[in-house]
RNA sequence: GGACCUGUGGUGCAGCUUGGAGUGCACGCCGGCCUGUCAAGCCGGAGGCCGCGGGUUCAAAUCCCGUCAGGUCCGCCA
C-alpha cells in the first residue's frame, strides 16, 4: 500500500502549479497557474467564460485505496476562467478552438453567491485570467468531445484518443488498473508468484486458430503467440513453484462477440501444485469476494452455488445460467410420456425422448409469432416446441397444447410449472439436452424482456463435473470436450471402464449473471493416465510426445498434483462495471472483425521485409 | 463459413413501409450581436456522390441484385 496519496505525486512546473479541479474558496486570493484542456467557451462579448480542464488524475477529496481512485468526472475537473477584452489572453482564447490546450495565470476569485455552480467541484470559485499560453490548438473536431452525445463504434475506435477525453472511458481504465492492483496485491498476499511467460512460444495443437509470427533466422518456421500460458504454468508447477498467477495476455485468431474480444485479451491465470478442486475454489472465491467488495456495491452470494454440468443443463438449458433469477426447466417426461394421446407426448419414452417444460410469466398475452420463433428455435434443435397458454381473466385456455391434452394433463403442466393466470407454459420435447436447451434460450430472452434479474446482485456460481469427452458429430470420434490436460474424475480406471461418454473430468466454470467467466481443471499429471486420456481421443503415445514434448517429459520426473484456474480479466470487469460490450474496458480495443482502426492493424508490409522473413504472399490482396 | 441489422452535410438521427425537386431535427462549423454564463443566448450563413456499383422505372435516399464498411448473433473460442 502506498504511503503517500498520489495526490500529493503532484510537483509544479511550468505548465501549472495546481490542478484546476482543485481550486476551493480557501484558495480565493492566490494566484495561481493552470494548464489543461478548453473545455466549453461561454463568449458575451464583453466577457468571457471558459471551463478548463485537467486531465484525469487522482483526487485530493477522495480517499485512497490501493492506488487511489482517479477523477475522470468531468465536473471534478474543470474550474470556470473569467477573461475580459481589452488584454491579448480574450481575443486568443476567443479565437482558441474547444480542446486545445493552454496554459493560464490568474487569481483564484469568490463567486457571487447567485453564480455559484453547484455543478461543479470548484463551483464556488473562479479563476480571473491575466495570462494565457496557448500549448497547442485544436482543429475541429470530428466529434464533441464535451458533449454527452452518442458517438458511432466506428468513429470512436478511429479516434480513440479522443474518445477517452470525454471522461468515461478513462473512468474505467482507471478503475480496471486498479482491479489489476487488487488481484495482484490479493493473489500475492495469498503466496501466489507471478511470473511472465513467453508470448513468443510455440504452435499448440489444440484449441483456436494461432497468431503466427515467421522466423528470419530460421526459414519456414514459426513462433506462436500463446492462446494461454497453460502448459508453462503447469510447467512452472513442476519446476517448484507452490502457487503461480499473471495478468497474461491470450492471443487467439477466433470470431469475436459483444463479450469476447477478437485477437487479444487478459486472464487472471492461477495454478496451484499439491492442490485439489476445493482449493482452487477457496481461492477463487476470496479473490472475487475481495474484488467485488472493493470495486462493487452489489452483492455477490458466497459460497458460490454448485451446479454440475448435468444438472445446468437439465435445470437451465445452458451451461452457463443466469442465477440472478429462478424460472427452471421442469421435467414432466414421468408426468406426460406415455400418458396421453398426443402421439408427441405419448410416444417420447419409447423413442428416447424427453418432455420438458417451462413457465412463461406473462407469457398468455405473447404474441403467435413469439411462439412461433420458440418453436423454430426448437425445432432447429431436433425438437418439437410447444405451448399453452392461461388468459388473465380466468378464461379457457389457448395454445396448441390446449386443444389436444386433457384438463388432467394440462393440470400436470402448470403444476409442474407453477402457471397461473396470465402465464404460459412452453414444452419441448426431443433429445433430452437439446430439449432443455431449446427452453434455455427461452429462458434467457423471458429474462430478458421481464427484466427478471436482480440487477443488485452478481450471481457467481461453480458449473462442476463437465464431461470429458464429446461426440464428434461428423466423424463420431470422441473429441475433448474442454482441456485436454484435465484429470478424469475416476482416473485410469474410469478410462478403462466406463462409456467416454459418461466420463466427467474435474473441470469446472465459473459463471457470473449467464456469463462464463472462467474455465479451470485439475491436470492430469500422470503420464499413463494421461496416455489413456488422449488414446480415447484417437492420440498415439507418439502423437502426444510430439505436441506436448515439453511437459510430457516433464511428468517423467515427478510431477506434483496441480490444479488451476483462469478467470478472464477483461470479461470480469465488463461484468463488474455492467459494460455491454468488451470493448468498453479496453484502452486500445480491434474493431469486432480484427481490425484496429486507429493503427491501422493489419496491414501490409513490405517486399523486403517478406524476403527477410522468407514469405511469399499468395492470397487476393498482394502488397 | 453463415444469418440478421445499420450506412443520409463534421457528429447523432428522422425521411425508406406506400418511388415524385436533398425535405427535416438536434449538435458542431463560419460570420455578426451580446458584461454573469456554466450544454450561454439571439440573428444570419455555409456545408450532401443519401457508402459504392449495377438494375427496375417517365422518375430511386426510398424497390431489386451485388459489393464495401460498422455492429449483433450462429458456427468457432481445447
Amino acid at each position: 500500500m502506498p504511503d503517500t496519496h498520489p495526490s500529493e505525486a503532484f510537483v509544479p512546473n511550468r505548465y501549472r502549479d495546481t490542478r484546476c479541479g482543485a481550486l476551493r474558496p480557501s484558495d480565493v486570493g492566490s494566484q495561481v497557474r493552470l494548464a489543461g484542456w478548453v473545455s466549453a467557451k461561454r463568449d458575451h462579448g464583453g466577457l468571457l467564460f471558459c471551463d478548463l480542464r485537467d486531465p484525469a488524475g487522482p483526487d485530493s477529496d477522495l480517499p485512497s485505496h490501493d492506488g487511489g481512485y482517479l477523477r475522470g468526472d468531468h465536473n471534478d475537473r474543470v474550474v470556470q476562467l473569467v477573461l475580459h477584452p481589452g488584454d491579448g489572453a480574450f481575443e486568443t482564447m476567443a479565437r482558441l478552438r474547444l480542446e486545445s490546450a493552454v496554459s493560464v495565470t490568474g487569481t483564484v476569485a469568490q463567486r457571487p453567491a447567485a453564480n455559484v455552480n453547484p455543478k461543479l467541484s470548484t463551483g464556488q470559485v473562479e479563476v480571473e485570467v491575466s495570462s494565457l499560453e496557448v500549448l497547442s490548438s485544436a482543429e475541429v473536431l470530428p466529434f464533441s468531445v464535451e458533449r454527452e452525445s452518442e458517438v458511432g463504434d466506428e468513429a470512436r475506435l478511429t479516434y480513440r484518443y479522443l474518445d477517452m477525453r470525454r471522461g468515461p472511458l478513462v473512468e474505467r481504465l482507471a478503475k480496471r488498473a486498479r482491479f489489476a492492483q487488487l488481484v495482484r496485491a490479493h493473489l500475492s498476499s495469498r503466496g501466489f508468484l507471478e511470473i511472465q511467460t513467453p508470448v513468443l512460444t510455440v504452435s499448440s495443437p489444440e484449441g483456436a486458430r494461432d497468431y503466427l509470427v515467421p522466423s528470419r533466422l530460421y526459414p519456414g518456421e514459426f513462433y506462436a503467440l500463446p492462446q494461454a500460458p497453460q502448459q508453462f504454468k503447469q510447467l512452472l508447477m513442476v519446476g517448484g513453484v507452490e502457487r503461480y498467477f499473471q495478468i497474461a495476455p491470450c492471443f487467439r485468431d477466433e470470431a469475436s462477440r459483444a463479450d469476447r474480444s477478437p485477437g487479444e485479451f487478459y486472464q487472471i491465470d492461477m495454478e496451484m501444485a499439491f492442490a485439489t478442486q476445493e482449493d482452487v475454489f477457496r481461492e477463487v472465491e476470496l479473490l472475487f469476494g475481495h474484488v467485488v467488495s472493493a470495486l462493487s456495491t452489489k452483492r455477490a452470494p458466497s459460497p458460490f452455488p454448485r451446479l454440475s454440468y448435468a444438472d445446468a443443463i437439465a435445470r437451465y438449458g445452458t451451461d452457463k445460467p443466469d442465477l440472478r433469477f429462478g424460472l427452471e426447466v421442469a421435467d414432466v417426461t414421468a408426468d406426460l410420456g406415455g400418458r396421453t394421446e398426443l402421439p408427441m407426448f405419448a410416444e417420447a419414452p419409447q423413442r428416447g425422448n424427453a418432455i420438458r417444460a417451462m413457465l412463461a410469466p406473462k407469457g398468455a398475452d405473447r404474441s403467435r409469432s413469439w411462439f412461433d420463433t420458440f418453436a423454430e428455435a426448437a425445432r432447429s434443435g431436433g425438437c418439437t416446441g410447444s405451448w399453452l397458454q392461461l388468459p388473465a381473466d380466468g378464461g379457457e385456455w389457448k395454445g396448441p397444447l390446449s386443444r389436444k391434452l386433457t384438463a388432467e394433463e394440462m393440470g400436470a403442466l402448470v403444476a409442474a410449472t407453477g402457471a397461473g393466470p396470465g402465464d404460459a407454459v412452453l414444452t419441448s420435447v426431443g433429445p433430452a439436452r437439446s430439449a432443455s436447451l431449446a427452453l434455455g434460450q427461452v429462458r434467457s430472452a423471458i429474462g430478458r424482456d421481464l427484466g427478471l434479474a436482480d440487477p443488485d446482485l452478481l450471481a457467481f456460481c461453480w458449473i462442476v463435473d463437465f464431461p470429458m469427452y464429446e461426440r464428434n458429430e461428423e466423424t463420431g470420434q470422441w473429441d475433448f470436450s474442454h482441456n485436454p490436460f484435465s484429470m478424469p474424475q475416476g482416473g485410469l480406471e474410469a478410462l478403462e471402464a466406463k462409456d467416454p461418454g459418461d466420463i466427467v473430468a474435474y473441470q469446472y466454470d465459473v459463471v457470473c449473471n449467464g456469463i462464463e467467466l472462467s474455465s479451470g481443471a485439475v491436470r492430469n499429471h500422470l503420464p499413463e493416465v494421461m496416455e489413456k486420456a488422449f488414446a480415447i481421443a484417437g492420440y498415439s503415445r507418439e502423437r502426444i510426445e510430439r505436441s506436448f514434448p515439453a511437459l510430457w517429459n516433464a511428468f517423467r520426473y515427478g510431477p506434483p498434483p496441480h490444479a488451476g484456474i483462469a478467470p478472464g480479466f477483461d470479461r470480469f470487469f465488463m461484468v463488474l462495471e455492467d459494460q455491454p460490450n468488451i470493448r468498453e474496458v479496453i484502452a486500445f480495443p480491434l474493431n469486432q472483425a480484427a481490425r484496429d482502426l486507429l493503427m491501422g492493424a493489419p496491414a501490409p508490409v513490405t517486399p523486403g521485409q517478406l524476403a527477410e522473413l522468407h514469405l511469399q504472399v499468395v492470397g487476393p490482396k498482394k502488397p
